[in-house]
DNA sequence: CAGTGTGAATCGGTTCACAGCA
DNA sequence: TGCTGTGAACCGATTCACACTG
């Protein structure tokens, strides 16, 4: 295992009272691609299948096995020498190093034709999310319904947070209005933004945003489409 | 300059008949960054601003200002040192750079909401992009309109590849008939794929896929939030 | 002298190859 | 014997710090 952190762990562990234990950091890389792998193992549940190896599990995920299995070995260790995974409870163990035990709440703010298609999406729970608001500035949109809830006006963020309990937030506005958006999303004390809009976004180090940007991907795929033409 | 390469565009240039010059390798992380910077030049472009500085640019894209010194002296030397770069010159090169001079046409595959929010889009000819054809399977689908196109059968793929010319397809499919819509995409000779199924596609190597999960991304913030609690 | 362009140092991530274990 | 878990080697990307130039 590890050199200095697994003395740490130890201690930890011997002194009886403690409960929650402080877990060993986790690569950025690697938090990148758990969701690849919880994705895989519910296929793997949906066929049925009980036992897995970082060979099968890789391939269904995208990346190597090596890598696969580095990965795991910073959330601990789950298979067994000779044989391999058991699919559930590695499920069980990534569901719930990625905090997904619990539904995380999560709000819309910016409700046109992405906002709605974002409302209808049906798959949040699966993954651990649940929607609970919809917001927009336009008098013509508030009032309306998508995905079953009432837009409401994002002059109400910080009231209809306090009632909801949403901590996270898809911002869905067009590129113009989007950094107001997101300064009253922070104002209202969201720490974690997924962003669509196509500008780099100004918030408080506390903040994390990822952004989305179908735009910016279609121009990488053009760069690296014209970079096969070269040398195929 | 660089050190090797230098010589062969040196030698490609000094015998007068070439005309497109071999390009220097462009690191992958560089690529994945150049639409950033071509969005904060278009803002600086639009605030009417004909100047700029690394540490102007680089906060305008949300990098720091060595990595785009670094990135841009990857493509060139743009610059005007003691001064900064023109914004009109910089954005062409980018552009050229990335292969955008041309427009590149896009199909969606899949018009569930989020195909209809993909259509309905506005923002890709200002991005360098062209959509001209929706496919579906659903024969209540087909035959619709969206975003001023007409939803086509998925059967005819290749068809209308051959009619209309698209180079790129946005798949939008539910994550079962993902993979064999991505086949018959394949079949159809597109090479350029950006996925928002959230499952890992299986396509021949020469293909390029990126992929865009919502679920993925929520997941990822919410485990970060999650450590941000444990460390405040 | 301000700000680019870039070697050199550093950091983090990936891949390799095999020791260790069921 | 088969497959995990992991040090060690490798590779690429980021950051630093300064020489260079308009």
């Amino acid at each position: 295992m590890e050199s200095n952190e697994t003395v740490d762990r130890a201690d930890a562990e011997a002194s009886a009272e403690v409960v929650d234990v402080v877990p060993a950091p986790v690569p950025a890389a690697t938090v990148d691609r758990l969701p690849s792998y919880l994705r895989a193992l519910h296929q793997l549940v949906a066929a049925g299948v009980e036992r897995t190896s970082s060979v099968e599990l890789a391939e269904l995920s995208g990346v190597g096995s090596a890598q696969l299995r580095k990965d795991l070995s910073f959330l601990g260790s789950f298979g067994t020498r000779g044989v391999g995974y058991d699919v559930g409870s590695l499920t069980d163990s990534i569901t719930r190093r990625l905090g997904l035990e619990t539904e995380h709440k999560v709000a819309i703010v910016g409700i046109g034709s992405l906002g709605q298609a974002l409302a209808n999406y049906r798959g949040y729970a699966s993954r651990g999310f649940q929607l609970v608001a919809l917001f927009d500035t336009a008098a013509d949109v508030v009032g309306t319904t998508a995905g079953g809830l009432v837009v409401e006006h994002a002059d109400d963020l910080a009231a209809v947070r306090e009632r909801t309990g949403f901590t996270m937030v898809l911002l869905a506005t067009p590129a113009p209005g989007a950094q107001e958006a997101v300064d009253r999303v922070v104002a209202a004390g969201v720490r974690s933004v997924l962003s669509f809009a196509p500008i780099a976004l100004q918030v408080p180090e506390e903040v994390d945003v990822r952004a989305v940007d179908v735009g910016s991907e279609l121009q990488i795929l053009a760069f690296h489409s014209q970079a096969r033409e070269l040398r195929p």
